[in-house]
DNA sequence: GGGATCGATACCCGCGAGGTATCGATGGTG
DNA sequence: CACCATCGATACCTCGCGGGTATCGATCCC
């Protein structure tokens, strides 16, 4: 199986309709036509069921796709990955760090200046991204290591190693009755009247249905919390960034949230390895 | 990057000599170095340092190397199990587990029964294969499940879940000295005057330099160790499976070893999810 | 210095990827 | 119910690229 004809099948797949799909190709609709079912014939499998007004997958097709954008992540991977390490020859950075946009603010500083201080630490870029991204930037070797953070992150996949766990805050305005209380539970926080809690985008960018406001980073969730439209449970650490204006009550039976460090499991490179060394040492 | 041009370069790769790889490839050698410095070009970057007399690799060029292989891997593992799916609709076995040969002897036979007894189980080809061959065998989609041994198998990049941890006993000829006591060290056991302990094969089939036969699977190593020509140590559940003839010993200070049930982070296979749900509750 | 080895280059051929025109099936519509 | 719009498949053509043979040029060995 060539990656064109892997691209080309995923493309079909993503828009159900093989006109669109050769369209966002940049080819004819015909070729793709024929592509597919010189693939079909390959593999011996029928892929999509189609008639001249619908398209859809096969239980094989659906396998076929799943594995199929994984197998594209890891070429596109090996090139991205060649490319750069030939740069980084030439002096240019050569380690990409991604974290969620707003997450550890606390540690990663720390963090870089631990590594900075190792014998043969390189540049360090650092890539901020939004939620459920760093996997695939990770798996399709734009970054090469990243922070997450368990549950919210599945570090399915990855080596890892974990770096700190800690509690959770609800974050409410200031003058919310329950902000004065020493602690509360997750039920008080759920369904406050008046203060939803937000809504994350999912990873094609659509948002779940539900009250409560569309949201799409931290700076812009704590802002919501701060005019009084919304109420959030966040790390602990987040406390240290709070604005004025909101407060902050632990949550006795939110889950634990545990920052790791993951990498790809064949990294063989040795500024990863220091990073983490770096980061386990912390 | 195309599939075929990643294949021709690890082959090169692996044999660095283009001669060699173009006759492995079945093609002849001038195309093949064409590809190759195509695929330098398209790359931007030198992935073999050649003169006529030799050719090695460049720093970028082992990087792809690894990530190459890993890619291909992904590929092949998308074609195998989109063929497998569609056969599984046809009744044929839909579910590859593999483990070592000789070990989990005792805990196979549960975890196959536990499954069957599911509802909705489908049939399960077992595949025994040598050491370090699991993990390939998961990641280019021969085997959908796998029994890993830590710490001498890697589960890095798989999910996991651990099902049981035990300790190691030395395994030694029924007569020997130490057979009769009640526990010995590793110590004891490593530099034993005429029973040396065994070599296994390295991924490439060769064997490490060094005293003590070489040995390919359990029954070698267990009638080697009869014919009092080695030692070795196991772990403990190996105990229930030893001939007559045979005595073993707790090793006190030997690394625990945890049975691992392994699986693609990325499989949804509901045959897969049922056989890890039936491990996981033995 | 001559021959053997090995990768690169020159040149040619045929397949297959891609394009245009068109067909045939299907579902909505006046 | 006939007509048309939509959409995937087919027919047919072209040309670029993958692959082959012959040969060159550099390097090491005797």
């Amino acid at each position: 199986m060539e990656t064109r004809e892997l691209r080309y099948f995923v493309t079909v797949a993503e828009e159900m309709h093989f006109g669109r799909a050769a369209h966002r190709l940049g080819i004819a609709q015909p070729p793709l036509s024929r592509a597919i079912s010189r693939l079909e014939r390959r593999l011996g499998v029928v892929l999509f069921e189609r008639t001249s007004r619908s398209v859809t997958l096969t239980e094989a097709g659906s396998v076929l796709l799943r594995e199929g954008r994984a197998a594209l992540d890891a070429v596109e991977a090996a090139e991205r990955r060649t490319r750069r390490t030939a740069l980084a020859a030439t002096g240019s950075p050569s380690l990409v760090l991604v974290t969620k946009a707003g997450a550890a603010a606390e540690l990663l500083p720390k963090l870089l200046d631990a590594y900075a201080a190792e014998p043969g630490a390189v540049a360090v870029d650092v890539l901020l991204c939004g939620i459920g991204e760093q996997e695939r930037l990770l798996r399709d070797g734009r970054a090469d290591v990243a922070l997450l953070h368990r549950p919210f992150d599945s570090a399915s996949g990855f080596d890892t190693e974990e770096l700190r766990t800690e509690g959770q805050v609800a974050v409410l305005p200031a003058g919310h009755p329950l902000a004065t209380r020493s602690h509360v539970l997750m039920a008080d926080v759920t369904a406050l009247p008046g203060l939803p809690m937000p809504r994350w985008p999912n990873l094609d960018g659509t948002y779940p249905d539900g009250p409560g406001p569309q949201v799409r980073d931290h700076a812009q969730l704590l802002q919501l919390i701060a005019l009084g439209r919304a109420a959030a449970v966040l790390p602990e650490s987040a406390r240290a960034y709070l604005p004025a204006g909101l407060a902050a009550v632990p949550v006795l039976d939110a889950p634990e949230v545990t920052t790791l460090i993951a990498w790809p499991p064949h990294s063989r490179s040795q500024a990863v390895a220091g990073l983490v060394r770096a980061a386990t040492r912390l």
